[in-house]
This record gives structure tokens, C-alpha cells and sequence, in this order.
DNA sequence: GCTTTATATTGACACTGTCAAGATTGAGAT
DNA sequence: ATCTCAATCTTGACAGTGTCAATATAAAGC
């Protein structure tokens, strides 16, 4: 029953937490192509089909990293708006760049969490929609917060306004991933050219104020 | 030498067209992973590796697929600047639209264009890049000129402007792509919302009077 | 008409995810 | 302590993939 190491015996003991684990680190090595179920179940030391009797299959085992993904990311995110030192349009401005720093360091996993790989093309498995619907429900919730603190601008329907939001720091991970005309050094200065953007209209409001 | 149909002899007459032909039909079908060059072969009437002799390998297939959809969202895109009857600020409006619907429309051939399938995974060809940097670039100089035209905001620098507009497109393109948090009935009010975001400075500047 | 070159074909290989059938082990009840 | 049963793991197999090498065919050039 080591939580670490396999014991070699016939039984694994807890070969699906090892599964999450290596296939974690494996995505992380040699991305979602190179990512294949015979290798993994080389690197556990383990047979190609020890994996069905934890997973359904592919699908489920990826789902399984994805949570993971989700958990952390929701966990970094709360501990943004935990801090009593920044000001409202601060925080904003720390969740956009924080959000751009997590999928640029975790590409491979942001792929997954927010890519046509589980939600389009396989199913989500209820596990992982459990986990993952609320961190979208965060999003909206987020909006209508700094709506009602007058960061983002109130005339917008507020699930529109956090669907554009999104949008915009999703496309500009997508744009970074994928390396299509940004990288890695442009990420401060977009996130606070996207910023300014979301906020510009407080300058009508209350001159400069919100700063 | 029939253009449409291929003679039914040993040489086909013109493979390579009628394989991107066929290939993008089948794309937009089966999408990316249903796409496999067996059936594509199949499809066409001709033996599995024949493709071979006219392509290095599958991915220089799907490059030449994408250049396809260059071209086109390329003339989609100047049709939008060389109409007369429509202000500045709606040029921008619609641009926004009819992006966010060009892709929602062809949501293989977008992932194909700006997904990670070439950019990251694979070397795009020569030919490809040739089609895409200078729509890439295209993107630029239209910030620039709706930036001059007091459509967005002057004080931003132009690239990381164009970076964050397109990027906001691109992640809204994504998310309904995806089928992640939006679906098709969203897309004109997510485009209001967005370009109301992109212009919002202008009631600093001159109240309203920019439309 | 002969040769060269472009084009298409079959055979083969390594790789993938997944199912079915059998082997091994641990846990619970007698 | 043993027997049973269910959980777990293994080997064998299959259909599918992209791609290379060797071979066959036909068209083009001299």
C-alpha cells in the first residue's frame, strides 16, 4: 500500500494514482500527441490494458489530469482575491496576467482543460464536468463583482461581458501555445493592453479615479 | 486531363487538386481526427501512398488545405473595407462579425488555420506561411488605420493592440468552436459586447460622435 | 521507337487504442 | 484456516493509422 513507489507484485496497489501521475508528467514532456496509453503503462511497469480496469478508457484518463488542472488553477485564482493589499482594478489586472502565466507554463494541460480535445470532440466525464462547470460559474460571478464595483463597465450584460473576457485572455493563451504571432515576452504588455481595454470606459465615469 | 472528374485509367490526371478537394470535403465532415488518408485515398479512387507523390506527408496536405482558407477569409476580409456605405465604426463591427461567423461556419478549417495542429505540433510549408503571415500582418495594419481613424484606442502600441483585439476574436472563435460556454445564438451580442470594449474610449474622446 | 521521368501500386513495418479470455491475488464469509 | 468471489493484471488479437521501399505503369522527350 505504498503511496509512492509500486509495490512489484502481480497487484499494483494504487495503480490509478500513479496512471494520473505519470500521464501528468508524460503530457507535460511530450504533449497530447506523443502521449500514448503503451508508454504510459511502460513507465508504471504495468501491462498495456491494466489501465481498463480504472478507466473507461482515454478519454477518462485525461478527463482524470484535466481535474487536476482545474483544481489548481481554482486554488490560484481564490488566492488572488484573498489579498487585502490590492485594489479592486489591481486584482483584475493580476487575474488577467496570472491566468495568461498559467497556461503559457502549463500548455499542454490549459490544452486540455480548454480545448476541442475533451470538450468537443469526447465527453466530458461527470467527474470532471463537476469540477469544471463551477470554475466557468466563477468566471461569470467574477464579472458581475466588478461590475457592481464599477471595474468593468455595468451596461454590459454581464454573461456576455464575462464570455468576451474570457474570450480575450483564452484567445491570447490559445495565440501564445500555439505560437502564432506572440510569445512568451509579449505576455505583460498584452495583458495590460487588455486590461485597459476592459476598463477604459471608468475614465468617462470617474476620471482616472478607479486607479 | 478532365478537370472535374479523374480519368479512370492508372494515372489519375490531376491528383493533388482533386485530393485537397476531396480532403477539405471529408475535413469538414469528419473533422481533423476522422480524416484519415486511407479513406481520403479511398474517396478518391486511388491507392493509399499514391498522395505521396504529391505531398511530403500528410501534414503538407492539411498546409495546403489551410492556404485554401486563407485565401478565402482574405477576400471576405477586404469585401468588408471596400464598402462605401458603412462608417468606420462599422467596418469594425462588422469585421468582428463576420470573423467570429467565418469561423463558426468552418470550425475545421479555422482549427486547421490558427490551431495548434500546424503552428505547434507541425512545420507549416513554405507556401502556407506565405499565405498566412501577410494576413497575420494584414491584421496589424488595420489596427493601425482604425487607430489613426480614432476607432480604437491611439495611446496602445499597435502590435499589442492587434495582438489582444485579434486575440479577443480568436478566443471567442475558440470557446464557440469548442462548444465551450457559448454556443452560435450568442455570436452578434458577444460581438456587440466585444466591439463595445474595443471602442469604449471614443466617449472619452469625442461623446458618441465617432459613430 | 527507345529511354527517361513522373506517377501509381502492392507489401511491409511500427505504432496506436481497445476488446476478449485467461491468470493471479486480496478480501470476506464460513 | 479454507473456500469463494470479485477485483485486478496479463497475454493474444484485431482493426486502424502514417509512411517507407521496391515495383509496375504510362506519359513525355529525344
Amino acid at each position: 500500500m505504498n503511496a509512492i513507489s509500486p509495490k512489484n507484485s502481480y497487484h499494483h496497489g494504487n495503480l490509478r494514482a500513479s496512471l494520473v501521475q505519470q500521464a501528468a508528467l508524460m503530457l507535460q514532456q511530450v504533449g497530447i500527441e506523443g502521449l500514448s496509453l503503451r508508454k504510459l503503462a511502460e513507465a508504471v511497469g504495468v501491462s498495456r490494458t491494466a489501465l481498463y480496469h480504472h478507466f473507461k478508457d482515454k478519454n477518462a484518463l485525461l478527463c482524470a489530469i484535466t481535474e487536476q488542472g482545474f483544481v489548481r488553477w481554482r486554488a490560484e485564482a481564490e488566492a488572488i482575491f484573498a489579498q487585502d493589499n490590492l485594489s479592486n482594478t489591481e486584482k483584475l489586472r493580476q487575474f488577467v496576467r496570472d491566468y495568461i502565466y498559467y497556461a503559457a507554463d502549463n500548455p499542454q494541460l490549459y490544452d486540455l482543460m480548454f480545448g476541442r480535445t475533451i470538450w468537443k470532440n469526447a465527453q466530458p466525464t461527470n467527474e470532471l464536468k463537476a469540477v469544471a462547470y463551477p470554475s466557468f460559474q466563477h468566471q461569470v460571478e467574477m464579472t458581475r463583482k466588478w461590475q457592481e464595483l464599477g471595474v468593468l463597465p455595468a451596461t454590459e450584460d454581464t454573461l456576455r461581458l464575462s464570455q468576451v473576457t474570457w474570450g480575450t485572455m483564452h484567445g491570447i493563451a490559445r495565440l501564445l501555445i500555439d505560437g502564432i504571432y506572440a510569445d512568451r515576452s509579449h505576455i505583460d504588455e498584452m495583458c495590460e493592453c487588455a486590461t485597459h481595454l476592459f476598463t477604459q470606459h471608468s475614465n468617462v465615469i470617474e476620471s482616472h479615479s478607479a486607479e
